[in-house]
DNA sequence: GCTAATAGTTAGCCTGTCTAAATATATTCT
DNA sequence: AGAATATATTTAGACAGGCTAACTATTAGC
């Protein structure tokens, strides 16, 4: 029972079947790989976690025509407004992005995202999204209602995790904003 | 096309069949909400992420019988020996873990938990995995198989991102361990 | 028994976070 | 309009956790 198979293909096999401890094993690997991934990125453009994810927030953004303030940032990455202005003076100084005053509010600074790091990150994170675009399009529409159904009821298992009885409370779910942040 | 349902429930409703960037989106849901409950827990047992980390590791390696030094702390951890040493000073103030001599090599020191430890943490963490086990026990043998390749596909996608032509050049993969630290 | 290798500790530095206080602009009330 | 208050950012100072380099204790090789 629950054989482990370092990379095997079990659909292509049809002798043996995963059970419900391989598939968290996958989802373990397949965390550690992104993280890996993610890590290499990184690394590879001299920056920290979350200049990181500032940075493709306000890729995100620009994409969809809004200038964000320090501000969003602060909320989107759950540091303070203090931290924000550090992190953005380190992504100006380093060529990725640039303050410009913000149109609606003389009090805010609009950040906007230089060309330069929208074809940098595109080499890199843009590629793994749209490798993983293929990859998922080559499942079955019952494959794909499968995987859903798996992951829906991985999101409720670390979900719920706070309550696990009184299921018509319907609260309990830990909330960003409560967390101690220490 | 793809709809986005904010938390619906494709499998019964019959209609709607979930698209490959509905699936995207459920890993990241997943993801995000994973990383909020490992945030919680973390926060409340007043630990950082690397903490944390190794006292998984402690656990997972005492409960197999073995003793880990910190040595081996360093390598799972990726970080140095100093900041292990550090590390385990943190464990043993705060009662997770207890140094010990290590039977086979006296320039060693043995770490083992706590039983405080252990209960602090399958109490959240423990919990959290057998929810998941639970889950992903209502899958069919057909619904497996169908996650098992998704989670394949989606590992591929991570890890060989670096070289997507050119399976003999050899070159240009970003090696974990040549990452610059900074 | 030397010498080299290995495990851990300590000291000093760097980065990224925080809070508190300061500054500039917006909004609201009278 | 003018004052009071609220909002957005910056700066200063402190702290935590990572690093490297130097040091001690033990083990292994010759």
């Amino acid at each position: 029972m629950s054989s482990y198979q370092a990379s095997g293909y079990w659909y292509s096999e049809g002798d043996s079947v995963p059970e419900a401890v391989d598939l968290l094993n996958l989802m373990r690997r397949y965390r550690e790989a992104e993280r890996r991934m993610r890590a290499a990125t990184r690394g590879s453009m001299g920056m920290n976690e979350t200049d990181m994810s500032a940075l493709r927030f306000l890729l995100a953004a620009h994409r969809e025509g809004v200038t964000p303030r320090q501000r969003d940032f602060a909320e989107e990455l759950g540091i303070s407004n203090a931290s924000v202005s550090v992190l953005i003076d380190r992504l100006c100084r380093d060529g990725y992005a640039e303050r410009v005053v913000h149109p609606a509010d003389r009090r805010s600074v609009g950040i906007v995202p230089t060309d330069y790091s929208d074809t940098e990150v595109r080499g890199t994170l843009h590629r793994m999204h749209e490798q993983m675009m293929d990859a998922v399009g080559t499942l079955s529409e019952d494959e794909r209602v499968a995987v859903a159904k798996f992951l829906e009821a991985m999101i409720r298992s670390v979900e719920i995790d706070d309550e696990p009885r009184q299921p018509s409370a319907g609260k309990g779910a830990v909330r960003e904003s409560a967390l101690p942040s220490r």
